[in-house]
DNA sequence: AAAAATAATTAAAAATTATTAAAAAAAGAG
DNA sequence: CTCTTTTTTTAATAATTTTTAATTATTTTT
């Protein structure tokens, strides 16, 4: 599940977010000022991250510029300024969202279900995908080159649609095994004889997957 | 610049915003109701969408569900009707933000530029290092110069891309060598080789990687 | 200016990795 | 249960990369 930083100098209110979204099945951690907010950053990863912006010493702005670098996340900003909004939202801050003291906890949760349930959508729901001449339908298992379909049993299928949701990325092919036959299983040759067969059927010149040398393999992502 | 699609069956409010995201820099895109909708996104891609949910003959909840297999790019939701929040935001629909009638146009202005924002960050952060001719993409494990692709071995390209995230500092032989191929390892001279190889391939002037005698290398941060 | 130290350049050997085809095993259909 | 298809494993070959090591060139020191 989703792993949530919440950050807020007043502590009753940190732990009432925290109850509430550990009910809602977050993995929660509550942090009290700027300072500790970076140092846990710096050890452990989280899907989003809740930070007040009014806080002693260091302001959750300033946080904000401070972890962009290094965290990727969404990131919801919680104040009670109004007046500051244009600003802070549009501009200064990598903000992803805010939200405005006095908030109802139902608009939290709402909220951060939105950017969790985005970024899992951003990594792999999109029923269609075409690149170049290949078309693959997940729903119904179904792929096209120049739409004539073409048959592919079902490991292929699953390996193009990871190596499709993935395209412009390089792949390493342990990276590859995992996300397709599950972590522990049998040799990882395996990978490379389905990349074989796929080429036999879709991509006899090897427009498409790409050999990354020492690493693995890359679907590519636009046609020349 | 982002392509934004404007979707409300009050015409003057969706000429309104459409007017007013061109002022900010956005492209956009007007329809007045889903089944345009509908048509549109089968033709193009957008980077945002806006959609009003109450729509005659079909809602906005409906084109939503409809091209969320579809579309991947973030979708704000405007809606009047403040009780449906909790229902509209968590559960039922595919959104990722929404704002409340009446809003004003800085607000959604903002909201907008925070999605583009993220979106791009996304994609770009720290993917991408230029330095003068030189590009490299990280997750993609290319290389370009001069916008031409250059073809580097796996070792190379680990080689470059430190060299390059460290930029203007100069680094010991030592340094790269734990760096790139681990510290436990064979003949350090072969990182001379290696940088060798680069040279080679896309510094045959070495007017960016600088021998620093005695020490080792660096790659100049700031082209002449 | 010569000697010493360090780096650059090569080419060939060694090691690694990818490809391929075929055999073995497993799963599914009738 | 048997036959067929799919999947996995194996192993030999081919291709590529990396390392080694010897030579040449350059810089620094004395």
């Amino acid at each position: 599940m989703a792993k949530i930083l919440i950050v807020d100098d007043e502590e009753d209110i940190a732990e009432l977010i925290s109850d509430v979204l550990s009910d809602e099945g977050f993995e929660t951690c509550v942090r009290f000022n700027g300072e500790e907010a970076l140092e846990i950053v710096e050890k452990e990863t989280f899907d989003l991250i809740i930070l007040d912006i009014m806080m002693p010493k260091m302001s959750g702005t300033e946080v904000c510029n401070q972890i962009r670098d290094k965290v990727d996340c969404p990131i919801i900003f919680v104040t009670a300024k109004n007046q500051l909004l244009d600003k802070l939202l549009g501009f200064e801050i990598g903000a992803d969202d805010y939200i405005t003291k006095p908030f109802t906890i139902e608009e939290l949760v709402a909220r951060v279900k939105a950017h969790i349930r985005r970024s899992n959508r951003v990594i792999t729901n999109k029923d269609t995908i075409t690149i170049g001449e290949i078309t693959i339908r997940k729903n119904s298992f179904e792929v096209f080159k120049n739409n004539v379909p073409v048959e592919l049993s079902t490991r292929e299928f699953e390996l193009l649609s990871y190596l499709m949701s993935n395209a412009g990325i390089a792949l390493s092919k342990e990276q590859i095994f995992d996300a397709v036959w599950g972590s522990n299983y049998g040799e990882i040759g395996t990978v490379a004889v389905h990349i074989k067969s796929l080429r036999k059927k879709l991509d006899t010149e090897e427009k498409y997957i790409k050999t990354i040398w020492g690493l693995g393999y890359k679907f590519i992502k636009v046609v020349d």
